[in-house]
DNA sequence: ACAGGCATGTAAATAGTTACATGATTCG
DNA sequence: CGAATCATGTAACTATTTACATGCCTGT
């Protein structure tokens, strides 16, 4: 079959309950979207190419007059879901734009780098303020994992504002060098 | 001007020597990689529209007969550089299909879930491993940032990796729940 | 002689974002 | 009524990867 990723998120999404395009879209902005984002030009086209594949079913599911088509997954959708999950992951890409910069800090002096850090610290502590946010908001389920993974983000997220804060002062602390 | 982060790691890369588009590419695999990755499809072209801008230089620099350009960074290039270093920085992403296994994992049974937690965990201590091993190859520079932000993927890699493993302890520690 | 690394480049495909168009419904 | 949200979709663009083509050089 070879899915994208994004196209289980998708399939994981429907899983769990019948959703619109628009439903998917709007919990991925919730959920997944820290580690996995979609946008509507990735969702609209992939869940047509799911059901073409009979991996999902649409049906109309009007709210008013206002048309609206959910998606339910199939049993052979859920059978290539899990088939997917059971595999080993494979990719795993981080691009952190303000590690590029410190990376490149040579160029600027001490207290310009350390600014870097502060702002890249207080990104992530607003990013685990979020999600702190919606931990509270979750009631306990039956399952476990997606608030494990939430967990998993806040702590993520606050070990790297702790390793930044660490950084500027280490930065700050050791002896002036010169530059060119 | 309005650069793409990739154009500034190909300015950083020649501004601290000049560098061929086939050195470029080798310095990125070995550092900027892991936290901003560039191909050859991304290298030459934007090469060519630095050199276009103005931002860099380039000049023949044959090894024999084989014929190579080197790029240098120009006064222009070294000003745009440093304006984009001091400013905070934007965007951050993970993509990590693991996450979003293991976000769905209530499909599966606990082991099979756990099961990915120690793939991710595997592949994390592999990396921290390689990393170390760039770390002693390096010798400390008077510029201290590519060796903080190295040492920051290794700690990063080893909390991710424990983080894992704790994870999988917790899963299979809990008591059984009903799957339906 | 041959393998592997050096070197430059591009075509094609895939992935992903952004912005827009359309129109209904709901809430204040 | 107007704004926000629900809902579906697409066109255009930007980004990025992959794979290939070409050919020289170095070491065995």
């Amino acid at each position: 079959m070879e899915l994208t990723p994004t196209a289980y998120v998708i399939l994981g999404m429907v899983s769990r309950q019948p959703r619109s395009g628009y439903e998917i879209k709007a919990v991925v902005d919730n959920t997944t979207r820290f580690f996995w984002a979609a946008s509507y030009g990735q969702i609209y086209p992939e869940l047509k190419r799911l059901a073409g594949a009979g991996l999902i079913s649409g049906s109309d599911a009007p709210r008013g007059d206002r048309k609206r088509t959910v998606y339910e997954i199939t049993a052979d959708g859920e059978a290539e879901l899990v088939d997917w999950l059971r595999l080993p992951p494979q990719s795993a890409e981080m691009r952190e734009e303000g590690l590029l910069k410190l990376f490149f800090s040579g160029l600027l002096e001490r207290e310009e780098a350390a600014a870097t850090l502060r702002a890249m610290r207080q990104r992530r502590l607003e990013l685990s303020e979020r999600l702190r946010a919606m931990e509270g908001d979750k009631a306990e389920t039956d399952d476990p994992f997606p608030m494990m993974v939430l967990r998993g983000g806040i702590e993520f997220n606050e070990w790297f504002a702790e390793w930044c804060e660490r950084m500027e002062s280490q930065l700050l602390a050791a002896p002036e060098k010169r530059r060119s």
